[in-house]
DNA sequence: TGCAAAGCAGAATATTTATTTCGTTTTGAC
DNA sequence: GTCAAAACGAAATAAATATTCTGCTTTGCA
C-alpha cells in the first residue's frame, strides 16, 4: 500500500495506462528504450510473442525468458498496471479476437483467384520443406559430413540464386572452424580461383536452374583433379550432379514462376549443423 | 488413489485420450448422446466455443453456462481426462497454432536431443513460416512496395547471417530492373558506401541476432539523411526497427541453438515479388 | 410405489499461480 | 574510488483456481 513515488510520478506524465493490445504494445514501443535491462527483455517477449504470452504462467515465461518472476511484476507496475495478471487480461482479450489463423488464410484466399504472393510462397516453401525431409537419407548426411571432415579445405561455389545457399553454408562452415574458401560470385572472376583447389580438398556445389555454366565448369575442373564433389542441387540429373560423389536434392515446387530457396537454406544448415555436432562430438571424447 | 470404476471401464472401451484439439471434438460428438444432461452443456460449450474456453477459469464457465465447477471435472473424467486442466491444455495449444503445449515441447526437445537435425531444423522452419503467414499484414506488402516503386534507388544491407538474404532480396530486384545498390557484405568497407545513398532513395536493412553493429550504423546514417527503411529483421525492437518507416518480422523459434533463415528468405522473396507484380500490372496498363 | 444407481450442488480442501518482501548486487553520479 | 539509488534474485506469502468430498435429488427399473 506504500505508493512508489517513481512509478506513480513517471506514470502521471505518461499517457493512461492501456487499456487494448495496440495501445499495449505502443507503449511499451515507446517506453523500452527507458526500461532496465530485465524488464527490456519482458518487453521485447510481449512485444514480440503476445499469443504466447497469453496462455502462459508467469512461471513458464520466466523459464522461456530466463528472467525471474518478480521482474514480470516489476515491470507490470513501472508501465503503469496493478500486476501482470492484467497484462495478460489485455493479452486473452486480443487473443481471442485475433486475425484468422493461417490455414483458414490459405483456404479463403485460395479460392479467390489471386491467391496473394505471401500465401502463395509460403505454402510452396512448406511443401518442399516437406519433400526434403522424405528425399534425403541419413545415411546420405553421415557420408557429407565424413567426407567434409576429411577435407584439407573446403571450397564452396554457387551463382546467382544459388548465392545465398553457398554463402550462408560457407559462413556456418568458418563458423564451425573448418578451414573454408567460398568462390567469388561474379561469374568471370571464377575461374582464377579454382588455382587454389588442391588434392585432398573437397568441393561443395551449390546449383539450381537456370544453372550457372561457370558453377559446371569450376566442377569439372575440380573434380578432373579428383576433388569430391558434394552437390547441393533440385535434380539427379542436374548438370553437377553427374560428377558428384554426393548429391543432396533440395527439389522446389515451383510457385507462379519463382522457386523458393527455403529448402536449400536448412539443408545446408542441416549439413553444416551435422558437421558441428560431429566436431563437438570428437572433441569431447 | 480409489479407482473409479465406471469411467476406468468406460475409457477401457474408448479409444485412447484425445492429445489434439480434432481428436478431442470428434471423441465429444462421439459421446455427446450418451451423456447426462450437465454434462451434454459442458459438451457443447466445448464444441461451439473452444477458444472461449481455453482463456476461462472454471469458475466463468460456470456462470457463462449455469453448470456447477464439480460438473466439469465430472465431465473431464467421464471423457477420459484426469481433470479440466488436461483439456484446456488441448484447447490452448489449439488456440496457439501448436502442436504440443509449450511445456511439453521445452521437456521433449531437451530430451530428444538425439532427434536428427534434419527432422529438427525442418520442423522449425515450417513453423516459422507459418507464423510469417499470420504476422505479416498484407497492408504492410502494399506499403513496402509503393515505398520500393518511388525510390530513386534502393540499398540493401546486411552482414553475417543476414548475408544471404540480403544477397538473394538484391539479385530479384535487380531482376525486375529495380536499381539496386547491395552494400558489401565485409564490415570496414561498408561505411564508405554510405556516401553515395541519396535523399529519394530507399534503404532494405537485413538484421537478424547478433545483431551487426555495422548494419545499425549505416540505418543511422541514412534515417539522418531522411531516406526511409524498410527492415526485415526478428523483432519490433531489434535495432534497426526502431528507425524503420516498415518492419517486416521473420522470426524464428530458435532449433537447438541455430536460427533457420527459411521465413527470411521467403519473406525476401515475397516482398521482391510483390514489387515485381506491381511493375508488370503498371507496365501492361 | 419402492429402491438402487447415477447425477448433482455446494462447501471444503488441495494445488497452482501471482504477488510481496527483503537482502544482495549492480549502476550511475560525484 | 564512494556513496546512494536503482535493479535484481530468491524465498515467503497471498490470492486464485482447480479438485474433492459430502449429502441431497433425480432417474430408471421392477
Amino acid at each position: 500500500m506504500t505508493v512508489l513515488r517513481d512509478d506513480g510520478l513517471g506514470q502521471q506524465a505518461e499517457a493512461p495506462t492501456p487499456q487494448t493490445y495496440p495501445e499495449l504494445r505502443l507503449a511499451l514501443l515507446a517506453r523500452y528504450d527507458g526500461l532496465p535491462a530485465q524488464l527490456k527483455i519482458v518487453a521485447q517477449y510481449l512485444i514480440d510473442k503476445p499469443n504466447d504470452a497469453a496462455l502462459m504462467t508467469i512461471a513458464a515465461l520466466s523459464e522461456a525468458t530466463g528472467v525471474q518472476p518478480s521482474a514480470f511484476i516489476r515491470f507490470s507496475k513501472a508501465v503503469g498496471f496493478r500486476g501482470f495478471s492484467e497484462i495478460q487480461t489485455i493479452l486473452r482479450d486480443n487473443l481471442s479476437n485475433r486475425q484468422v489463423s493461417y490455414a483458414e488464410r490459405v483456404t479463403r484466399s485460395s479460392q479467390s483467384a489471386s491467391l496473394a504472393p505471401l500465401e502463395r510462397f509460403t505454402q510452396s516453401a512448406i511443401d518442399s520443406l516437406s519433400t526434403l525431409v522424405e528425399s534425403t537419407p541419413p545415411a546420405n548426411i553421415k557420408a557429407g559430413v565424413k567426407l567434409l571432415r576429411r577435407a584439407r579445405q573446403i571450397h564452396v561455389v554457387g551463382h546467382r540464386r544459388s548465392w545465398p545457399v553457398a554463402s550462408y553454408f560457407a559462413y556456418m562452415m568458418a563458423g564451425f572452424g573448418a578451414a573454408t574458401h567460398l568462390f567469388s560470385p561474379t561469374g568471370p572472376m571464377a575461374e582464377a580461383d579454382a588455382s587454389i583447389v588442391r588434392p585432398g580438398d573437397v568441393m561443395v556445389a551449390v546449383s539450381f536452374p537456370r544453372y550457372s555454366e561457370e558453377t559446371a565448369r569450376i566442377v569439372e575442373q575440380t573434380t578432373a583433379m579428383n576433388v569430391p564433389v558434394i552437390a547441393i542441387t533440385n535434380s539427379r540429373v542436374a548438370p553437377i550432379a553427374r560428377q558428384a560423389q554426393i548429391v543432396f536434392e533440395a527439389d522446389q515446387d515451383e510457385a507462379a514462376g519463382f522457386r523458393s530457396l527455403a529448402s536449400a537454406i536448412v539443408l545446408a544448415q542441416v549439413i553444416a549443423v551435422s558437421y558441428g555436432e560431429a566436431i563437438a562430438a570428437e572433441a569431447s571424447r
